[in-house]
DNA sequence: ATGGTGTTAATACTAGGTACTAAAACCAAG
DNA sequence: CTTGGTTTTAGTACCTAGTATTAACACCAT
């Protein structure tokens, strides 16, 4: 890497740190070519914190997902959360959702979805779904958002009676019964 | 925190660890009312990292996979197919399909393997689902090779009343009933 | 040649450790 | 009660990847 100008300089740095947050400023002074201070200077400049908080804002973010495990987990996105009681998400239809021939969207999505919110909402460990109960109501096309609402309607011991409507912007298109199990005791 | 002895003191350690693997030495030493030494001592009795190993690996590790289902038409490989009666599918459970907690599959990949060998079987150039009652008897894990039955046992109209049964290689895993519709011309 | 900007150097200090040695504290059996 | 072994704490030197600051040098233009 080529020697430049400071300003050149500092938007490769801005790059680079962005790209690859884990390197220290010594590795940066080496790919730019210039001394670490000068590296830290720009970083001054710059507001470009650290290394070790650079890495601890990816981990945190990073835990965000898993911790509410639920982020990573969920088919759909997650946009309200009441543990122990209710949950919306959505998703929206792509094309690779479709079944080529007829396009229309293949109906396990709409279960994944459904399921996979059903399962967040409950507040335990470890969950699985022991019985569901689907109706399809209408076909799904490509570009449709799918709003589900899931509510736990009742709980008898470990099992949980879980609801989950979902709607595109005009009908209910979709209606789920989940029995979930908790499986209190780690394996 | 009362203090304990010496290996419940690890177990609380290892759990405290792993629920936050940001706190630094010091902390730890805070929550379990011993000294930094004791702490470095348990960490290496235990392999446990120091704090910036740990966070890194966080951090490295938030490289996200995104739950994608299959793309192709059916999920699961279809092995015997009689179109109007019955058909038979395989899918190998994957580490790609667990909840990175429990190790359990998502139970949507068993639905999508039933449901969409269902869809195969009926006989009918456009055909969805309209309603899908399902049980879950046993928790899949990785590596085990799901064998899916489907059973088109009555067929009224447009509507076909399909049966799926799912085994692994010693029990019945896995139960559905779908009423799948074909749409010659309603809709 | 004199400034001004840009760059590098050097020093003191920090957090959160590792690696090691040594001294206490505790507990259990002879 | 004393002796010995485990457990815990203390202390030191050293490490990395910095911050914060001061000083010196390099270069380019007026």
């Amino acid at each position: 890497m080529a020697r430049v100008k400071k300003k050149e300089r500092q938007a490769l740095l801005q790059k680079q740190v962005k790209a690859k947050p884990f390197l220290t400023d010594e590795e940066l002074a080496g790919i730019l070519e210039v001394s670490i201070q000068t590296i830290r200077l720009d970083r001054m400049e710059l507001g470009i914190p650290e290394v070790r908080e650079r890495i601890r804002k990816v981990a945190e973010t990073a835990q965000d997902k898993i911790v509410s495990m639920d982020k990573g987990e969920v088919v759909g996105e997650l946009i309200d959360l009441d543990r122990g009681h209710s949950g919306i998400s959505l998703l929206r239809v792509t094309e690779d959702m479709l079944f080529a021939r007829t396009r229309i969207a293949k109906g396990y999505f709409m279960f994944a979805q459904a399921n996979s919110l059903a399962l967040a909402i409950i507040d335990a460990p470890m969950a699985v779904t022991g019985v569901a109960n689907i109706k399809y109501k209408t076909p799904i096309h490509a570009g449709e958002m799918l709003v589900a609402k899931a509510e736990i309607v009742k709980q008898r011991g470990n099992k949980y009676f879980v609801w989950v409507k979902t709607r595109n912007d005009s009908h209910e298109v979709f209606r789920a019964k989940f029995i979930v199990v908790s499986m209190a005791q780690e394996n």
